[in-house]
RNA sequence: GGGGAAGUCGCAUAGUGGCAAUUGCAACAGACUGUAAAUCUGUCCUCUUCGGAGUUCAGUGGUUCGAGUCCACUCUUCCCCA
């Protein structure tokens, strides 16, 4: 998942030096994924770079992801448990979803969908309760986030730019390929975006012109979703210092550079 | 040149006399701590003290208590025959 996925590895290659990495090509094409993972994932990363004495610097990802190592989102590691789950299957969806609302704040749909979804959010809540001390243990950290910021026709600009170079550079072989190494159809088009989008051409529910012009339009609304979510993130107490994307590459480093010797008080 | 069909809020679509006007897409705003590259919600002619108010359905005129809907002409587009 080298296109689709994004990881950019010639951008880590500047000026003649490596830019060590980490958390790239930790799992193969199709395993599931989930944030709690990713905290414990990053938490050894940084904790191995903070050991070395260098700064770590946590790039890309989505809001959430973002969001969960600043803010220090409290996940237990709460296990598949299937004898709880053999014990639920005598109850009703509205009744596990009543079960669920009792123990947290239903936000949205997304934990009462499905009732698969509905077990495990249950099975966590559950499994709190039994060991409310099951938290990983996050190290103590400051942050700066720093965005990058171009107006909103620029961005649409780039996503074109990209979504073509990514179609030119194989991005439709790369699917297929693991289509045809055995990933699950089910799990690329749960992925999303471009492997959601090149998997239904490949199974020939689109034309490659549908294809396009529907992928085009979901990384618009996703790119948009993002900017939602980091507003979200400055209203609840998180500063963001947006840099300007049109700015020359050396005035954008610069203005990093600027901002991570300033003490907090002096930043906006 | 002759015949036929059609012009509705960005695009596409409903609507055959009581409508600010259907639906989809896009756009915009928002929710979201365990699939999040996911999932879901709201707004979407203008103004609003959210009670309403004012302008709309290519254009002009007409019929009618009332017109997106009927009639006439004009403009534009598409199809068929020459």
């Amino acid at each position: 998942m080298d296109i689709g996925s994004g990881k950019d590895l010639a951008d880590y290659h500047l000026h003649g030096t490596d830019i060590p990495y980490h958390l790239i090509d930790i799992h193969d094409a199709g395993y599931e994924y989930n944030v709690y993972q990713f905290m414990n994932d990053f938490i050894r990363a940084f904790d191995d770079i903070v050991r070395r004495g260098r700064q770590p610097i946590l790039c890309g990802g989505t809001g959430m992801y973002v969001e969960s190592v600043v803010k220090g989102y409290q996940l237990a590691d709460a296990p598949v448990d299937p004898d709880f789950r053999h014990r639920m299957e005598a109850f009703s969806d509205e009744e596990l979803t009543a079960r669920l609302a009792g123990y947290i704040k239903l936000h949205n749909h997304t934990d009462t969908e499905t009732r698969d979804r509905l077990l495990r959010a249950l099975e966590i809540q559950e499994y709190r309760l039994q060991h409310p001390d099951a938290y990983p243990h996050i190290p103590p950290m400051q942050h700066l986030v720093v965005g990058v910021l171009y107006p909103r026709q620029t961005v649409i600009e780039r996503i074109g730019l990209r979504l073509r170079e990514r179609l030119q550079g194989g991005m439709i072989e790369e699917v297929k390929a693991l289509l045809d190494s055995g990933v699950p159809e089910e799990r690329l088009l749960r992925y999303g975006l471009e492997y959601r989008h090149v998997t239904q051409y490949l199974r020939g529910q689109c034309s490659y012109d549908d294809m396009y012009r529907d992928l085009y339009t979901d990384i618009r609304r996703f790119s948009k979703r993002q900017m939602t979510w980091f507003r979200r993130m400055e209203r609840q107490g998180i500063p963001i210092h947006w840099i300007d994307g049109t700015l020359p590459f050396a005035d954008k480093v610069e203005a990093v550079l600027r901002l991570f010797r300033q003490p907090d008080a002096e930043r906006e």
